[in-house]
DNA sequence: TAGATTGTTAATCGATTAACAATC
DNA sequence: TAGATTGTTAATCGATTAACAATC
């Protein structure tokens, strides 16, 4: 049974539901309407109502949505009611940084593992968790559940290395490497956070935002 | 003269089409034609052509694009023809991440100031660059030019240094705290990386694919 | 009950794709 | 010239917003 496909653009925007309605959660408010949500966030009740009537009905009419109700719903809606145990290939600042990101936990992500191919890395630990080299990947995933393996490798190895983990059985890639991996017909979701990327949308704001500023002198 | 406003549909494509090109010209292609490009890439010939004419023809017809200046037009429209400075706030794990990737330089982006409130990290340096305390940073901006604010501090403490950085000039905030900011009638572009909301969209896309998994069986 | 607010259908808007005349 | 491929207009598709009946 197929279920109707709901847009990325919608996903997109449920963490971010998630988030304010955990402020709220967080500051004692019980129940909110469309209305006052689309305020705090500036987008459209109607956007709102849209939104979460794709994962079914959380509200009831002449009261709004119950916080703490639907702040779980997104939760499970997300996939956060489960642990994710993730790895890291690429132990350098990158890699390093996300190690030590310890909110990534309170959501049910959880890194297990460390890897990289320098030897100058073997036996050190981040944040108690070791860094292994890489040819004990194989090992490592045959006695572990990995759910998410994180690409902060330069992307020269990041194809070789994606599609090994692939074969290994790993479903999903977190990829910071700055390439589109190539990984054709295989059954895997990727995520990427291209920074650079970023950076240039950016600074074609600035670029618009400044020469708009000239204009107005 | 109000130029007619692009959509940031098409800005967030930009970047990729200039990885593209760049990787083209680097194996030594010489033109490009949207079909070929648009095979790729893995979009349609029809928005790439699209996409670039919002900025103007580059390309010919007969011939298609030619790699070299469309990857410089690109450049251009993207800002990468001029140096943005940048600050960090928050020499945490990713701050320091930052500071350390030096890919960032190639494209004109260059970090010239780190800021933290932590006097254990005064007289540090990475990668040559001093961290200084937070209450320096009204003298730094009077004294350097400053395209940009990185913030990588906690999120409690985005908002007010954020409003404080725009009074001191700065128009332009690269945002890794995990808030949206604040920035009522403040003229100012804002670029968002969320980890964590990455890390979701990718949880429940996991989720998707795995229950789409076990329905095959 | 009256007022509030949802869930949902319909209308609008914008973005993507298709088609093709212009032209190299 | 004939073939290729752009630039651009028109058609389609999807996403957002508006409206309102259902209902708490």
């Amino acid at each position: 049974m197929q279920e109707k496909e709901i847009s990325q653009a919608v996903i997109r925007r449920m963490p971010r539901y998630y988030r304010y309605l955990g402020e709220l959660l967080e500051d004692g408010v019980e129940r909110i309407s469309s209305n006052d949500l689309s305020r705090r966030m500036n987008v459209t009740a109607s956007q709102i109502r849209q939104d979460l009537n794709n994962f079914g009905g959380f509200g009831q009419q002449g009261y709004g949505y119950n916080v703490k109700y639907l702040y779980e719903e997104i939760g499970k809606i997300l996939g956060l009611n489960q642990q994710h145990n993730i790895i890291v290939i690429g132990v350098g600042n990158l890699g390093q940084a996300l190690a030590n990101y310890v909110k990534f936990e309170k959501l049910g992500f959880v890194i297990i593992g460390l890897f990289d191919v320098n030897p100058a890395l073997e036996g050190m630990s981040v944040r108690g968790i070791k860094v292994r080299m890489l040819d004990e990947l194989e090992t490592f995933c045959a006695e572990h559940r990995v759910d998410i393996a994180t690409l902060t490798m330069p992307k020269e190895k990041a194809d070789a290395i994606a599609n090994q983990l692939v074969d290994l059985g790993i479903h999903a890639i977190w990829n910071f490497a700055h390439v589109d991996l190539k990984l054709i017909d295989r059954d895997v979701v990727v995520e990427n956070v291209h920074l650079s990327d970023s950076l240039m949308q950016l600074s074609y704001n600035i670029v618009k935002n400044r020469s708009a500023r000239e204009n107005d002198n």
